[in-house]
DNA sequence: TATGAATGAGCTTTCATTCAT
DNA sequence: AATGAATGAAAGCTCATTCAT
């Protein structure tokens, strides 16, 4: 079968435009105020094509959120492998994050909205909600352990790993909270020396104060 | 005209019951899961009369979140002021904001998805999202404040005020999703301590070590 | 409350009206070919009032069925009550249901159509099916018991009572559906005797033949 | 052209394949439930290839309906030519007919629907159905002659044809319906002694009784 | 000839809003 | 002032049919 693998190809494509054009509508406008013949008019398909590709709106959202909030978080926790030491793991991770987010800036709004807003049994899009929900915690977990690692290693203050993890996280998103009010004016990037220090500053134990 | 305080404390009542009917509501199932009949039946009243109040779903929804966000963010304001010093201001409203946010466990929920998730003009309830964002804008200030004069004094490190009150504001953002995430096992202000002091630690100047 | 009768009683007319118009209709076009919007059209309604009365298109048309059938089947088991011999409940009954079909030419074909078009489990309305199905058999089993009855008399031959049963009702619904086809050219109960004549000289024994 | 022989045949397989695939989707879930992809993928052949063979699901259904109902009408009249007299061929008739129904099970509840349900003029299929009608006629009036000659040759009561017709049809299609709602417990074939017994004895005329 | 991805008209259903009582 | 039955625009989704390969 010489020519399957050109179709198989263009399946491929169709679904990464579909899921581009989405993305676009649903940043613009939020998911309940997006419709399935926008989605298809700016993907420039037939709704039935859209339904070829994902069963349901619900669906393409999820597909939407998850593959991409899946790249990213991989992408930073393995980034976060290339430094030797703690401190240098985390310095990593923010600059890689503050990037990443510079570049998806759209999709960062989405994705933000998912992880951020709480959700409850009733709502509906649970199944959404608990599968982003447990790829960000994966992430969250990888931090906690490099800050582990760092009180092991007597470079951290022995606060406990995991309400360092969610102070730092917190830092970050309130500076993308703060880029995306000012209209993405700066570079959230530029903002990654202030952060760490802010945030190091204090951890990070001076030399002669051991951690007893 | 001597009854009609009566019936106008009467219609302020029924004002405040649709109001607190609908925001139970709106938590558990969001804005758009939430229809106006289930509304009128929790607020045991006729769908009708809850257009005599509020003029449309939007407008419930806005005067729900306004009116209580108002509410907060002016008490909060305000209990700063009691402490003499900023560092005390700071303190103050930390404790504050997570007593506030302890005791309103549901609504928190409604603000902080409205707050947090970034706004594009195409959206509907971009006049609530202005609005609120205002209010929240004005809270801010008051803790830019705080911070400029703590530089001026020379009790804090000079930090762009505005980037210490986002990594501050983000630090208690952070705790309150781990607080619902982990459906709100501990309370939000036991972790006021531990907030204070990974702030703190860094941005206060021990003695010294002068501003220069 | 003096006057919510008269609410009540709209309610019920307007139910009825919505009954009438979705049985004009269906009768003409069939469950599938009829769109909600045509039956509100044709009840002069909104199509949303209808969904204030009826859940769904299939429960529309499953009480539309079960309603009449109900109706018509306890009319007619009740008629044969009326004669005191077996001949004459069967004889009474035969009359009364072609005369019943004679006035209910529309609805009877839904009926037809839904008895007689055998269910199989993957298709959808099976529980229409199983409803009307259950009271179409109390109806065969009301004619059973005649013809028990006239068996243990010795004036009927003695046949299984449930094939005579079937035989007789699969002659009337021959004869109806003859009247369909010929565009109800003649009154169906013009056929009455005749029916009665082909059926009876056989099973009925004449005097001097005794049952054995 | 050598193998045109060989490529025809093999077009005549193809729809017979799609027909046999057809058949058994529709009986499972009657015309309307039943989707184009769904026979399609039954038959083993893409969708496009159903529309080479039949240009439409309407055709496909009646091409389905009309040739198997043609062949099984055209089998029952040649089988009454076997025997000499009017009561041989109707015996021969209804047990052939009984026989071929029990062979053929799920085809004959698509057959029985599309002959029972009365049409409409506005319903879709009237093609279909006006010529399943007449295919249908052709048979009843093959029975008819039966009886005249009957009449004529003193064996059969002076009773109208058609109408007797009508009734033992009537007959045959009530045991039809009981044998599918019984879930085909008995063999069908095995009533045709009962059918004729309480069909015949009246309708025959005991000899001595001359028809005058 | 066989294919199946693409299509979009048309369906059922929902729900914010109105208004006669 | 309070009601809730009536409304119909608008949504998500299906599926017979087409056509480029």
């Amino acid at each position: 079968m010489p020519n399957s693998g050109r179709k198989e190809r263009e399946q491929t494509r169709h679904r990464q435009e579909i899921l581009t054009a989405a993305e676009n509508v649903f940043v613009r406008k939020g998911f309940f105020n997006t419709t399935m013949n926008e989605i298809a008019r700016a993907a420039e398909f037939g709704v039935g094509t859209i339904y070829q590709y994902f069963s349901s709106k619900e669906e393409l959202y999820a597909t939407l959120i998850l593959e991409r909030t899946d790249e990213i978080m991989d992408a930073l926790i393995l980034s976060a492998r290339k430094a030797p030491d703690p401190i240098g793991k985390i310095k990593t991770l923010i600059n890689e994050q503050l990037k990443i987010f510079d570049a998806n800036k759209g999709f960062i709004r989405l994705m933000a909205a998912e992880i951020d807003t709480p959700t409850s049994p009733e709502e509906t899009r649970s199944r959404l909600r608990s599968e982003i929900d447990s790829t960000y915690q994966r992430f969250l977990e990888a931090i906690e352990k490099i800050f582990s690692e760092g009180i092991k290693l007597g470079v951290f203050r022995n606060f406990p790993p995991r309400k360092m993890t969610v102070a730092l996280q917190g830092i970050v998103t309130g500076f993308v909270s703060e880029w995306y009010r000012s209209g993405f004016q700066e570079k959230l990037s530029d903002n990654s020396d202030l952060i760490l220090k802010i945030f190091f500053d204090s951890l990070e134990i001076p030399p002669g104060r051991e951690n007893k």
